[in-house]
DNA sequence: TCTCATGATGATACATCATTACGTTTGATA
DNA sequence: TATCAAACGTAATGATGTATCATCATGAGA
């Protein structure tokens, strides 16, 4: 079968390394652009790595547990929107709900793969699709800035179980 | 230029054509589906397509001056999911609003090309990125179901205007 | 024509998602 | 340490989307 290449994180991979590593990447962009991986900002972020689903703002307020305080909206959407331009979050607009994105690949943060069943979001390499889009682009005479494809499916696992 | 084949409207299409095909087809699709066209549905329907752009809901609702009445939000809601099952209207998400589509094309209500500037939405044919989206998904072991794809640029006119 | 099942409507309330505003705190640096 | 910009804390509000339920319209069949 074809999911060994597959961009999912599949049910025992080293959960704990796509943390730490995702922290790792945070504080060194943080590093590079000169901005502050704040107790907040880095809080949120870590909620989200221990997801590989899209998380929905008020859930995220709810699960933070931060000192005893539970922060207001605004303060996660300003982590958000922090980390988003950081490149590490994800919002997921069909869902209206935030991942953090699993890896610094090529064609990143413009094609999640998101399964219907459990949530799972994978972002594999979306250079093919990346190339596509561009050359519709050029034939629509438009001139283009960005794009998010947000495809609907079953995960390799949850395809497992249903119907194949 | 390439904007002969472009799939948006220009300024000067016989935008009443558009109007009258859109609320034609409509009819067809619910006479062969022995579903009801209603008054509401319908208005709804004629709002849309005397745009090129997604609008909100609630600025539906806004717009909606219908025997002297202002309907809740739900009545529009209510309207929008039905036009999207039929497939004549398309939820823009990554802008919460709604577009009627403009025409019954292949490929189509998956890729939408959203000018920056004015707003206005064309649905080109999408068979190429759908190929390529089949194509990622396989590779990934992903059974596919859906996907959809919102570009952001400038329209032909306004990328006119502004750079080119 | 009457009755019944089904689906659409009208209306109120509520749930969810996101932003604005503003005063205070914090951290970098001159 | 004086200063300034960025980030925070908090409250309020705006924007988007659903649930519920009584009522009304429509079409099928007795």
């Amino acid at each position: 079968m074809a999911a060994e290449s597959s961009p999912f994180p599949g049910r025992r991979h080293d959960h704990d390394a796509c943390i730490s590593e995702g922290l790792a990447r945070a504080e060194e962009i943080c590093r590079v652009r000169r901005e502050r991986l704040t107790e907040n900002r880095r809080a949120v972020l870590e909620l989200l790595l221990a997801e590989h689903q899209p998380v929905g703002a008020y859930d995220i307020l709810e699960r933070f547990d931060w000192k005893g305080r539970r922060p207001a909206p605004a303060q996660i959407y300003r982590a958000l929107s922090f980390l988003e331009t950081l490149g590490i979050v994800h919002r997921i607009a069909s869902r209206n709900a935030y991942v953090a994105c699993s890896g610094p690949k090529e064609g990143h943060g413009t094609v999640f793969l998101v399964c219907a069943e459990c949530g799972t979001v994978a972002e594999p390499n979306g250079a093919g699709v990346g190339r596509s889009v561009r050359e519709l682009a050029d034939v629509s005479g438009f001139e283009l800035h960005t794009h998010t494809l947000e495809v609907t499916g079953l995960c390799p696992e949850c395809s497992q179980g249903s119907g194949a």
